[in-house]
DNA sequence: TCCCTGCGGAACGGAATGTTCCGCTCTGAT
DNA sequence: ATCAGAGCGGAACATTCCGTTCCGCAGGGA
């Protein structure tokens, strides 16, 4: 399969090579959303180039994945800083959730960490997202409209359950994933009697793909 | 690493061959669990035995994979009529849930499901455990603590979204879905306003995985 | 006209994995 | 005591898969 970007880059061979860049990226994001796993030909095949494409632009596999992880990670952040603007410490956590679940950022990102060494700076920005998600689960709580037992790392119980969702048609999966994140918010919010059973999520605990990886005790998923 | 089973069966070939069976069955239940795709030797080491006593007992990969499937599949079958027996449908339906996420069943089946062609009998059972779990969810809205907009086919994506929810450590794992099947819940009950989005699952929708399995659109997962 | 960037795609090497098979052990019956 | 063979361990095999390399070419820009 085929797939042609017609991006407004400039002609020539300058424009080519832009609209390769772009090509590949969709191309390894669509791919690896369908199977972490892929062969990076795959990559090659869906971008409509070759192998060598590929090669001049990324080291290697764990290149490219890194980068893939990566840009979620930031589109993550991105998403955290803009919740931040709505004034509604609920509804910004409640689109916040929508709006990573619906770009399916969550999907990319913890099914590929794991899968190769994460850089210093990709830590970082790890750790960032979780300030920011700390900061709007603090916000949502002093509204009072989310129910006082819910714990940041809850968050990323929820957003891993709402990526699990998946069925063959990718725009189907879009609104089951909705429904099933409609679901948990109304279990989120703050009139339920009887709390939460088990020991809240630690922070950190859900952390372990972005550790060293190579004493990862799961291998597959 | 090597897994004994002190099971009581009786001592002598006999003996050993049973304990074989067991230890072979248990293996594969950890092992597929981690990783499905595991190769087979895993299996056998994790077992205790060699090769030989693997194939001796499965034709081979897929008959292995088919018989664990299997299984899971009966004993959620089982589940299902055991909460039938609960008088009250909601603690009949949250009950169901919590014992099926607990036993870990669904992430066995459904991760399984895909990789082998399932056989008629199979199916017969997937429909059997579609019926048993529709009568529960039918019972559960009699009852009028379900909130209407749930139905039958929102249970498969509650029962994937907590199998998706793991951590390196197993027990904490079971801690964690409990917690996030808490929330579930909580979001099914019926004190709720707004309807969920989107339209509702439609019968069949999540058997994709039951299906012919060649054309199948997921690879990966 | 010519250089050289960027590229296509076949080829390569190594790793992983399902399956087979040879030979041994030790039980249980004769 | 003997022995046939069930059951088994584990190495070997064949094959598939996949990441990476590399050779040769096309065609833009100077």
């Amino acid at each position: 399969m085929v797939r042609q970007i017609e991006g407004n880059a400039p002609p020539g061979r300058a424009g080519r090579t832009a609209r390769n860049d772009a090509a590949i990226l969709d191309a390894a994001r669509e791919v690896f959303l369908e199977d972490p796993k892929a062969p990076i030909a795959a990559v090659a095949e869906r971008a409509g180039v070759g192998m060598s494409a590929l090669y001049r632009r990324y080291a290697g596999k764990d290149d490219l994945l890194r980068r893939l992880c990566h840009d979620g990670l930031r589109r993550f952040i991105g998403e955290a800083e803009a919740a931040a603007a709505d004034l509604d410490g609920w509804t910004a956590l409640a689109g916040f959730l929508e709006r990573v679940v619906a770009s399916d950022v969550h999907s990319l990102t913890v099914r590929l960490a794991g899968t190769f060494t994460p850089t210093a700076e990709m830590r970082q920005d790890a750790e960032r997202s979780a300030e920011l998600a700390a900061g709007l689960v603090e916000r949502a709580h002093a509204g009072g409209r989310l129910r006082a037992d819910v714990v940041v790392d809850d968050l990323g119980l929820v957003l891993e359950g709402c990526a699990a969702i998946r069925v063959p048609d990718p725009v189907r999966t879009g609104e089951l994933r909705r429904r099933h994140l409609a679901l948990l918010l109304a279990g989120m919010a703050s009139d339920h009697a009887a709390p939460l059973p088990g020991p809240a999520p630690r922070p950190g605990e859900l952390d372990w793909r972005w550790r060293s990886h190579r004493a990862d005790p799961h291998e597959g998923l």
